[in-house]
DNA sequence: ACTTTATGCGTTTTT
DNA sequence: CGCATAAAGT
């Protein structure tokens, strides 16, 4: 089985599935078979002999890794089922739940969100008295708290770097910043930073904590290294020892800078890892030979990179082709013209995809193809989890399962009227920081603690909860499903009505959730789980796969995936590169790199859209430029066609 | 404590 | 413009 797997490497890619002990760096150019053959190296180590439970294989997101898991057990059976994997957060998470009590935090600590984070920083501003106009608003402190976090440099150094101006402020930030941390910490939460710098500080206060861990990885893989950052890379370096270690990535496609990501840390590997083998995969068996002269010649833009080059295997194809069209509806409307075309050529939906640089590009084309009953999903911005609707009907099962979790008390008796912030903190403090909505003694306590004019309220959703907990205290079984709809027949549908135009859409939503609940384990899980995998469907798996739809998404989310015809839209000056991201120093290779992921996503069909005209903030239009990522590139290696709409 | 009005401010990218 | 948060009014 593992033969037939193995057989169809070439010979780079099988060198280094069967590489012996020590360092290795892949550095595997895009669409060359990166993912095969690291399931091929798991896989391999497997069929060798190696305990699945000493492999550690980190990648960028959970779904990645759960495709590759599958793959490897295709051919080497259910044991990989043993192999740890997952995100940094999530391997981070699952050791800390072990450890926390050495950090002094409870082993059941939550995990808080970026609205949690926000609420707890808001919090920490007004306790340091400082706001108002030329304060920095809590958005911008938390990028430079987790700028601090990711890079492993103190919060003085990032405000000298990224807030040069106001040397005054300073102090007043890392007062905020204080703050914030003690607030967390009485909270007994952690954020997504803190899952990886607690990790990282465990193991340096611990040093048998991380010998254990050292001893049980001993083979450790790392997918997508050229995004990982220094607080991971550290994470990684503790673990492995300099041992056994597989990194696999492409300096090219490094696209999360501005989260930490520093591709000096692939670019250094070699000096960190001394001894480390390095094998180059750059036999391309995605994309034409068009599609890769325009990512090279792209690409070669860049400099202070390893020398790569994309070297073709398949045969040729169509050149690809740049659209000017009007503005952004004729944009669509071009698109939804070649849709149709390449239908009537045979392909499917699911062999489309269309790209773009930020969600907000995509709005005009997603009304337009759901007027014309075009499917399509969209990777959007927002995920269920994070809607305002979903947030209160899972602070009610947080609180249950952890009732010191303060945000989640607040988030849900905060639903009551009659409660505000002030009450709410009374009550908090009444109830010495804990409420325990399982039991009758704690639910009559909470009844106790608030103002006597919203008990009324409170009464129906209490009684749902006890015949929730009665039943469960039965039976054993968790009906979460019939909690969620009581507490919505009981209240929350009214509360909806109140608040929103769309009550029925957002049940909808809480129903799908609910259902989420009822197949995956315990809510427990769940619940940290939802945390982990913020923005979606994909990941927590709301999608029935196997849809015939079009796939609408952002460049980033696109990473790893290929389809036989991608379309990118708007590709103009200040959208793609986008003005924020180039800043005020200038450098736009990360824009370009972002460009050249997009590019080879295309496995036949590449068209690149280019509007002449955008709308303004006020609803006119103004003229734009096309994107420099165009003009750089060689006339001679694309077709430029003008779109016959408006 | 809740409702209304003013202001502001934006539209990167995500674990 | 349209949403979200802040300030002022009831």
């Amino acid at each position: 089985m593992i033969e037939n797997l193995i057989e169809k490497l070439n010979p780079e890619q099988h060198e280094a599935a069967v590489a012996g002990d020590g360092p290795l760096l892949i550095l595997a150019a895009a669409g060359t078979g990166k993912t095969q053959t690291l399931v091929c190296r798991v896989a391999h180590l497997v069929d060798s002999g190696v305990n699945p439970g000493s492999i550690l294989l980190l990648t960028f997101t959970n779904k990645a890794a759960r495709e590759m898991l599958e793959r490897a057990r295709a051919a080497v059976g259910p044991a990989v089922g043993d192999v740890w994997s997952g995100t940094f957060h999530h391997v981070c998470n699952r050791i800390l739940r072990a450890n926390a009590q050495v950090l002094g935090y409870r082993p059941n600590f939550t995990i808080a969100d970026k609205a949690d984070s926000r609420s707890l920083i808001a919090k920490a501003m007004a306790e340091v008295g400082v706001g108002g106009d030329k304060f920095p608003k809590r958005d911008v402190l938390a990028s430079f708290f987790g700028n601090a976090a990711n890079r492993g440099i103190s919060l003085e150094d990032v405000l000298e770097e990224k807030y040069p101006g106001h040397p005054s402020d300073h102090g007043a930030i890392v007062a905020v910043h204080d703050a914030y941390v003690r607030l967390k910490f009485d909270a007994g939460v952690m954020d997504f930073d803190d899952l990886l710098v607690n990790c990282v500080r465990l193991f340096e206060l611990k040093p048998e904590i991380l010998d254990y861990y050292r001893r049980k990885f001993r083979y450790i893989l790392v997918d997508e290294y050229q995004d990982t950052n220094t607080i991971q890379s550290r994470f990684v370096d503790s673990l492995a020892g300099g041992g056994n270690i597989t990194a696999v990535g492409d300096d090219f496609q490094c696209i999360y800078t501005w989260r930490g990501a520093d591709f000096r840390n692939i670019m250094d590997f070699p000096s960190r890892y001394p001894g480390a083998r390095i094998i180059k995969l750059e036999q391309n068996y995605r994309s034409t030979p068009e599609i890769l002269d325009v990512a090279n010649a792209s690409i070669a833009n860049n400099h202070d990179q390893f020398a790569k080059k994309l070297r073709a295997t398949r045969g040729h194809g169509s050149k690809p082709t740049v659209y000017r069209v009007y503005d952004s509806m004729a944009q669509s409307m071009e698109i939804l013209k070649q849709i149709r075309n390449y239908l009537d050529m045979g392909f499917t939906y699911s062999d489309m995809a269309v790209l773009y640089r930020s969600h907000f590009h995509s709005i005009d084309l997603q009304i337009l193809l759901a007027r014309s009953r075009i499917p399509f999903r969209i990777t959007s911005g927002m995920g269920v989890f994070e809607t305002a609707h979903v947030k209160d009907v899972l602070s009610l099962l947080r609180l249950l399962c952890d009732p010191q979790d303060s945000l989640a008390f607040e988030r849900f008796f905060g639903l009551l009227p009659k409660l505000g912030p002030q009450s709410l903190a009374k009550m908090w403090a009444k109830l010495g920081g804990a409420c325990d909505l399982t039991d009758a003694a704690g639910r009559a306590a909470a009844a106790a603690a608030m103002p006597p004019t919203a008990r009324s309220a409170f009464e129906p959703i209490s009684h749902a909860i006890a015949r929730y907990c009665e039943a469960k205290a039965k039976t054993g079984d968790e009906n979460v499903g019939e909690l969620i709809s009581t507490f919505i027949d009981n209240f929350y549908f009214a509360y909806l009505q109140k608040n929103f135009d769309n009550p029925e859409d957002r049940v909808d939503d809480i129903n799908e959730v609910a259902v989420q609940i009822r197949s995956g384990a315990s809510l427990a899980d769940f619940l940290q789980n939802v945390a982990l995998n913020t923005n979606s469907e994909a990941e927590v798996g709301l999608n029935e796969g196997g849809k015939d739809e079009i796939r609408l998404s952002t460049v980033h989310q696109a990473k790893g995936l290929e389809w036989p015809i991608v379309f990118i839209i708007c590709a103009n000056e200040d959208m793609f590169p986008s003005s924020r991201a180039i800043g005020d120093n200038g450098d736009d290779s990360e824009e370009r790199r972002l460009f050249y992921v997009a590019v080879t996503r295309a496995k036949s069909h590449l068209g690149i859209f280019v509007p002449s005209s955008r709308k303004t903030f006020e609803g006119g239009s103004m003229p734009c430029r096309p994107s420099r990522f165009i003009k750089e590139i060689p006339s001679s290696l694309l077709n430029v066609k003008f779109g016959a709409y408006r």
